[in-house]
Order: C-alpha cells, then sequence, then structure tokens
DNA sequence: GTCTATATCTCGATAGAC
DNA sequence: GTCTATCGAGATATAGAC
C-alpha cells in the first residue's frame, strides 16, 4: 500500500478527514436527519453533488465517524482493564478517560449518544449494540468486582448503578465546554467525589429523614 | 363557556386528546422530525389530511403535549417549594415528583429531553428557554440552602452538582419501564441513595486512592 | 370528521461536463 | 475534485367533496 493512497483515519488530514470532521459537527450541533448534504457540502464551500466524489452515502459519513470514535474509546478501555488496577482505581481511570473522551472528541460522543438508538437500527451500524453491550459488560464487572471485595456497598443494585453511571457520564456532552474554565479531569474528579462517596463502603450514619407524624 | 366547547387539556378526554397522545407516543419513540403527519394519522386508523381538521400543523401537536406537560409538572414543583421542608427533604421531594413524572408521562419526558434544544429555537417554543431557567433556579437554590444550613457539604460546586443532578434525574427516561418491577419511588429511593451519601455532610473517611510512586 | 386529490417544497443521490 | 443539471421519493399542508 502506498503513502497516498493508504485509508485516512477519521483523524487524519486530508480533505476526507477534513470534510468529516464538518460534518462530525453539523451532525452534533444539529442532530443527523436535520443536517442535510447541502449544508455540509456549503459548510465546506463545495455543492452537494461534489460530496459524493467522496462519500458514498450521508449514512457513510456518519458510519466512518462513529466507528473511528468507537475504537478508539474501546482501544483506551482495553488498556485501562489491562492494567488491572483492582475495582476503585479501574472505576476512576475509566471515568476520567471518558471525560477526556467528551473533551477530545465532543462532536463524535454527541454523535454517539444523541444518533446511536436511530442508527443503531440499521444493519450497518450493527457495532454500536455491541459496542454498548461491552461497555455495560465492562462496568458491571467493575462494580461486581468492587462489592465483592469490599471496596463499593454490598447493597447496590448493580444493573441501577451502571445506568447511573453511565448516563451521567455521557450526558455531561450536553453542556461540557471543552474551551471553559473546567477540564475534563476537574469534571472527572468532582463527579468521582459525588459518586464515591455513595458508593463506597462505609454507610452515611445519618438517619433517613421522615415525615414527622 | 359551554361545556361541549371548552378547551380540552392534552390528558383530557375526546379525539383530540387522543390524537395528541398517540403523537407523543410516536415523537418518543422515533423523534419529532422523522415522525411524520401519516404516521400519526396512520397510528389513528385516519388519513393524513383529516389531522389538519384537528390541528394547524405538525409543530402545533408538539407545542400542546410540552406546554400541558411543563404546566403540570412545575405546578408540582410549586407545590413542593410552598410546603417549605427544608433543603433536603426538597430535594427529595423534587427528585421523586421527577421520577414519578417519569412513570406517568414518559413520552411527554422523552420529547421535552430529546426534542427541547432543537424546538426552543422557534418563537413559540420561547416556554421551554424559560422553563429550563426555573428548573435550574429551583434547583441552585436547594442546593445553596442546604450548604448554608450545613446539610450538605461546603466543598460543593452547586452549578456543577445541580447539572449531575438534573441530567441523571431526565436521562433515566432513556431506560425507566413504567410497566417493569422497578416502580419509580423504587428508582428514586436508591438514587437518592447514591446522591445523599455523596453530597450529605460528613465525608467519607477513606483516604483517596493514589498512584504508588 | 374524514377522504380525495394535489400543490409545493426539499431531500438524497446520480450522470456527465470540465 | 468540483460543478451543472436533474431525477424520483417523500415531506407538510391545502381545498373541496362527502
Amino acid at each position: 500500500m502506498s503513502t497516498r493512497e493508504r485509508q485516512v483515519p477519521a483523524t487524519g488530514s486530508g480533505r476526507r478527514a477534513e470534510l468529516l470532521a464538518l460534518a462530525a459537527r453539523l451532525f452534533a450541533e444539529r442532530g443527523f436527519v436535520v443536517t442535510t448534504v447541502r449544508d455540509i457540502a456549503e459548510a465546506a464551500g463545495i455543492l452537494s453533488g461534489s460530496l459524493y466524489h467522496h462519500f458514498d452515502s450521508k449514512e457513510s459519513m456518519a458510519d466512518e465517524i462513529l466507528r473511528g470514535f468507537l475504537d478508539e474509546l474501546f482501544g483506551t478501555y482495553a488498556d485501562i482493564v489491562k492494567a488491572d488496577l483492582g475495582p476503585r482505581r479501574t472505576l476512576e481511570a475509566v471515568v476520567v478517560a471518558s471525560f477526556e473522551s467528551i473533551h477530545r472528541r465532543p462532536h463524535e460522543v454527541a454523535i454517539y449518544q444523541n444518533e446511536a438508538k436511530h442508527l443503531s437500527q440499521l444493519d450497518r451500524f450493527a457495532y454500536i449494540a455491541e459496542r454498548n453491550v461491552e461497555f455495560r459488560d465492562l462496568w458491571k464487572t467493575i462494580l461486581a468486582e468492587g462489592v465483592a471485595e469490599g471496596a463499593f456497598r454490598a447493597d447496590l443494585d448493580v444493573e441501577l448503578v451502571y445506568r447511573f453511571v453511565r448516563d451521567t457520564v455521557w450526558v455531561a456532552v450536553r453542556w461540557y465546554n471543552p474551551d471553559g474554565a473546567l477540564s475534563a479531569d476537574d469534571v472527572a474528579e468532582q463527579y468521582l467525589g459525588i459518586l464515591l462517596d455513595g458508593i463506597a463502603t462505609r454507610r452515611r450514619p445519618m438517619k433517613k429523614a421522615r415525615p414527622t407524624h
């Protein structure tokens, strides 16, 4: 494979990557359905027909964007698991890595969050459902191991905690500003502070507030 | 105003409410943009043109659905605030009321979560942004008062905790099943267990895990 | 209150010139 | 690699018959 003709990754250089980056921004800001190929072409300073020299279809663009992002993200997760840090520090590392992915690839995360439900119904996007399962297994393993070795409270509903953590981490893409004062690590630290003081072994000693009657 | 001709609320009886309920379900499941007026008409067993006897436009249907829902929801919030329960129990009550709204009006909550960003850009949906501000003020007041009187940790970033709570509560509409084994109160209780053990005054005594170096 | 029929618009995608 | 020109599908919405 020559240097010129090699497959260019979504984050690489060149015209193709440039167009994908523009499409990703529009898909994230306006939504995949609302964004027209004319919008993407206009953002690139060309006409809609010209886009089809680079891509088969609008779907292909979303496909390439999501594949590249998910491969990268789950590669990072695999590295963390491989490091074998134990439940608590693995949880911290996965949360930090997730917030950092929001920092580095906000558009891709937004597309993953907002469009995956619809796109995954198409055959070509079947890998989205597979990644969701993979992500769920990752989290439930961390939580279950943490409970087993006493790092997390024994009375946790692991399935429910998994959903809370997943949702809270990813939904932050709606308000997180990569150029703002709060860094991804700042947000991750504050988030872990809230989460862990609830999940960690020792129970809160305060009696639960009850209506007086 | 006669009984026959009075304005029928979105949750009332009659053909109009029936059509709105069908539209709400489709808007929630497929999204507002993807759902066609033909889809709504077909679900009602009529043809698309007939829908325009009841409603001006597809937008009008979403408008009526969202207005009715938000009026109801914020009426409930106002009642809670008026009861003056103190920060901690007010927080609990608002969380419970929110999960109960997901239970009773899952489609409306889903529309509010998924479509508000786009719809609120239109003039007729300006009230969505106003409600968002109202909701933010409600939460930040609860949190700030709780910090002031020692019910919540003094080192909280109130803005960030507000976002955390807001997102986690509403995003549950993505997976919560009104017909499932977990009731809204069950979910609220478990969620409050996680949240409060992190927010409540006393700090977790465990030392924070640190990389060994 | 619903149907028939259709006007009008915009979309994704294609073919061929340059 | 981009433009010109356009096709065909499907969308919202309308007007008038029943």
